[in-house]
DNA sequence: TTTCATTGTATCAGTACTTATATAAGTACT
DNA sequence: AGTACTTATATAAGTACTGATACAATGAAA
């Protein structure tokens, strides 16, 4: 079937395990916020409540510049975490600007969450400790070599080498 | 404005720099292969061109087991191949079963695409090469300690630990 | 040979974003 | 006060998926 003059360079991609281990890894995070207590709030909604909780009401722009998302991101998040009832929106200083806060309703869980996203925080420091050399060691690594010549130079030569190129 | 005494775990996540350091590097790839030599060609179905090249036409499950996606995604992918030119569809040796296979204008480009990602994974390996630890390394060593306590176990521990919890 | 489960694909709805565009409200300059 | 620019939010459309459902075609068991 398969002609062996053609070679597959997709065969083993180097990081795709690192994408299979991180997916599994936040399914194992989604299970744990969704572990049936918390009827009705999303996973996704987790970050945003504790930023509330922890650094008090926040506008739209600068709640999606604290978890680094788009402003559109987040103007679409809090319109569906306000009619979920776990944030409500008043006017801000400006007319325009509004300020998100936090209801009784997330109040009341948000202690919770914060103690699942430390336990969260805890496993994965655990983990670091128990490997000969911590991930985020090598990332910090990775963003030295990447400093020295960034990944798309890096790519670029490696193609002019080619001698399938041009 | 913020309250000293409510402290914020999601401050600094231990890995999101990773992911960040990610999608960085996946915005360089996108770059190589939509330098605009290649019109109307996704990046997204590069993979998928080089693999039907390498291993000759497949049926849809087929591929998208290749690919480790679902069927669904890759149902909906194909027909935009199909749209866009890259790939014609045949009836398989069933009724009801489809092989993809390539059309003379993804044949005419996919010995470059194939160079492109060559050089993508030399580029990620001279990385690797130049750091004191491998990521790929670093990778299994998680997975090892994964096999002894999964992640959710561990999490599931450390909250039992957790004074606030309960 | 009818019944039933399985296989292969398509489609629909939903998720969590993005970019681009629109619109309202405020600021600065003339 | 009028024009132009900026800021804050909203909305529309698109991306790349997943999961659920539907529905042919096929194979196996009664």
């Amino acid at each position: 079937m398969t002609d062996p003059h053609v070679q597959d360079p997709t065969e083993e991609s180097l990081w795709r395990p690192l994408r299979q281990l991180q997916a599994s890894m936040d399914a194992d995070i989604a299970r744990i916020y969704t572990g049936e207590r918390i009827t009705g709030l999303k996973p996704s909604f987790v970050m945003e409540l504790l930023r509330l909780h922890a650094r008090g009401p926040m506008t739209i722009t600068e709640l999606a510049a604290s978890v680094g998302r788009t402003h559109s991101a987040l103007s679409q998040k809090v319109a569906a975490m306000r009619d979920a009832g776990w944030v409500h929106t008043v006017e801000g200083e400006d007319a325009r600007s509004k300020k998100v806060m936090l209801t009784d309703q997330s109040r009341a869980v948000v202690d919770r969450l914060a103690a699942e996203w430390r336990a969260t925080e805890a496993a994965v420091a655990e983990i670091e400790s128990e490997i000969p050399y911590p991930l985020s060691r090598v990332v910090t690594d990775i963003e030295r070599a990447l400093e020295r010549k960034s990944f798309h130079d890096r790519i670029a030569e490696k193609l002019a080498q080619d001698p399938a190129w041009g």
